[in-house]
DNA sequence: CCCTGATTCGC
DNA sequence: GCGAATCAGG
């Protein structure tokens, strides 16, 4: 793959979206996240502006007025905006990949997972933060509800249901770091011990 | 661990 | 010019 002018504006509009290098990298294909960014230096727009962005203002001395070719700028009263808002995101997530491989979805065959005990307890719905359980049941709306199987190293392990039953599954949202499981699992999962311990027994 | 961009340097 | 390897952070 060679960068086309086609594929330089592109790389040059995402870039300006604010896209990261890997997603341009994905979404432009057969080149790699280093690819995009070794030509974003090359093409001297490491600095993410140019792009209706106001990034003004910014430099002590600021001069050089830029007489836009193309964008005039009629305004110079007020400053309405304290917040820019720079996430001008238009698309929510709609991508992935048009062709890219059709089947081996697991390259990897992970038959990790020790199946056996390190799955976790339910917890006793007592004692918890309630805030952390709150957050809990709303994670589980949006849990990819995976089977033991699909699990991997970076899959929330937290089981939810019966296990007899057919209505069970794992959270299976992105760990957090190391642990096993997601955010809001972890948070359930490990006290801090300073609000277990006052539980005498 | 995952990710990010920045730099270097052989090609 | 290109980009993998590496560096430096989060």
């Amino acid at each position: 793959m060679s960068w086309s002018d086609e594929r330089v504006e592109l790389l040059k509009k995402l870039w300006g979206e604010g896209q990261s290098a890997s997603q341009i990298a994905k979404e432009l294909g057969g080149v790699t996240r280093n690819a995009v960014i070794g030509k974003v230096h090359r093409l001297g727009l490491s600095n993410r502006n140019g792009s209706g962005g106001a990034a003004a203002a910014t430099a002590p001395a600021e001069s050089a007025p830029k007489p836009k070719p193309s964008a005039p700028k009629p305004e110079a009263k007020a400053k309405p905006a304290p917040k820019p808002a720079p996430k001008p995101e238009p698309k929510p997530t709609v991508e992935e990949a048009p062709e890219a491989a059709p089947a081996a979805p697991v390259s990897r065959v992970r038959q990790i997972i020790p199946a056996g005990q390190p799955l976790p307890p339910q917890p006793s719905t007592n004692e918890i933060d309630p805030a952390a359980l709150a957050k809990v049941s709303e994670v589980e709306k949006k849990a990819k509800r995976l089977s033991l199987m699909e699990l991997t190293e970076r899959t929330c392990k937290w089981p939810v249901g019966d296990p007899a039953t057919d209505d069970f599954w794992f959270c299976g949202l992105s760990v957090q770091s190391g642990k096993p499981y997601c955010e809001a699992h972890v948070g359930v999962a490990f006290q801090p011990m300073s609000s277990r311990r006052d539980r005498k027994r």
